[in-house]
DNA sequence: ATCGTATATCGTCGATATACGATGAAAGGT
DNA sequence: ACCTTTCATCGTATATCGACGATATACGAT
């Protein structure tokens, strides 16, 4: 059971910019980062920010919680390795309708 | 030696694209195609698909060659191979500046 | 109650993406 | 020479993205 080509498109657009892909560096690094740290080690404002991880959260990328005032993002490693493993195959898939 | 991080997010927004997906996987079962086959398994216009093949050879991820009257597209594997290792490094790269 | 901190959302605007039809170039067939 | 096929590019209309500042919300501290 693979992703939908609609969905595997949802998460590779999340990707497909500078700015979330550091952002998802981060996070694997840290594995959880809250926004205010983030924010520090991107140079845009903490709104740009906001949206990225709302981009990110909505491709289900990452997991998202509260605790105390700060929000929390934390790195979803399930999908990424779906993704990566989907990306893997598309590539390879060069038999489907003959017999090698 | 990866791609750098503007690099990875060229490719990653060249594939992320519903219609751009479909040429891909179309590509990837019949190794190369013409555009005029891939406007048929698709359902856009000639001139749109043709965009779209642009897309993809500006992020290198396909070749392109001019046979007879006929263009065309060959899906470049070695690119999509490095782009998928890459992607599942970053998920994995959760030890940087750490010793395990 | 008020203040400060952390975050999300809104509104705006320029830039980019996506789609199409029209047009033109290249090459083959008659 | 002329027509057809195949494809790229141009022009245009529309939608979405990406950035920011301003504002709203939530919550802990005083």
């Amino acid at each position: 059971m693979g992703l939908d080509i609609e969905n595997q498109a949802v998460k590779l657009a999340a990707l497909a910019h500078p700015a979330r892909l550091k952002i998802v560096r981060q996070l694997a690094n840290e594995n959880a980062c809250c926004v205010k740290h983030l924010v520090g080690t991107t140079d845009l404002a903490q709104s740009t920010v906001s949206q990225h991880l709302k981009t990110l959260l909505k491709a289900d990328l990452v997991f998202y919680r509260t605790e105390k005032q700060a929000s929390w993002y934390e790195i979803n490693r399930e999908e990424f390795s779906q993704l990566s493993k989907e990306l893997d195959l598309m590539f390879k898939d060069c038999c489907k309708g003959c017999d090698c």
